[in-house]
DNA sequence: GTTTATGCAAATTCTTTGCAATACT
DNA sequence: AGTATTGCAAAGAATTTGCATAAAC
């Protein structure tokens, strides 16, 4: 996994601590973020407006992308290796648990070939899947 | 398609003059719609938040669900008749133009099944596809 | 007549903007 | 030194809550 400091050189940002924690963050949490989520889990405080550009400033240069959610919450997680500046890939399969509420990125699956109605033109699909993660069914 | 007064009955629903004129305008639109859309549309003006409030128990009653969205806004679609009180049938697949930023259900496409990893249970898979719509395709 | 929905006011939460101070290159 | 980022205050959306009035059953 590439440090922050180097993702952040390769998109050309600037080298802040708030970046640095922040991307750390994704890195270890294989799950997404919320802001909230983000606020609550740093060791230094940072400022809520501040993590608010951050997030923006790394949506913009394709650092992390938004999981879709229907819980209102806007998440965000790590654009894997596949998001080189070159190639995009948008292919992005989420699983969400129904009692926990977290979100993953199962980076491993294929979304299948889909055939949309006639004139309509495919840029970026996302699949959600909500249900129980292993850790719920567990559970009892 | 039936109408509101029968839809609300159905599902025990009172029949209010707001309940009515949103049913109505769920059924007109093919798009899905947000809580300002409804406000901007409805002939008749009702309180804001009267339509947080029906809009929150046509969710509860199964009448409308939530459609996914990366632009934060949450929109709203009417349920298909698969989404019975006995079955409720969960894969929508809506497709969202980067352009005009409509979102529109595409219920007759099925999703293929996908093989979630190990210890997972799916019980709802949401698949939303972005890119140009047909209208704006033809445009310049 | 009883229960439920509506409208209004106000409170909360989420997100963005402006600007001076600070940190990065 | 010059430019970009941060923190603070405050503004602006989006959504929820409480309560009296009005409408539905």
């Amino acid at each position: 996994m590439m440090s922050p400091e180097i993702l952040l050189r390769k998109h050309k940002l600037r080298n802040t601590g708030c970046r640095k924690d922040i991307l750390k963050l994704f890195q270890q949490e294989k799950a997404a973020l919320a802001h909230c989520d983000i606020e609550k889990r740093l060791s230094h405080h940072y400022d809520r407006v501040t993590i608010y550009r951050t997030l923006n400033t790394f949506l913009e240069s394709g650092l992390i992308h938004k999981v879709l959610d229907h819980s209102g919450a806007t998440k965000y997680a790590l654009c894997g290796h596949e998001c080189s500046d070159i190639k995009h890939r948008h292919e992005h399969v989420h699983f969400q648990c129904k009692q926990c509420h977290t979100t993953e990125c199962l980076e491993r699956l294929e979304i299948p070939a889909i055939c949309l109605p006639e004139g309509y033109q495919a840029q970026e699909v996302n699949l959600l899947i909500e249900g129980l993660c292993p850790e719920c069914r567990k559970k009892p």
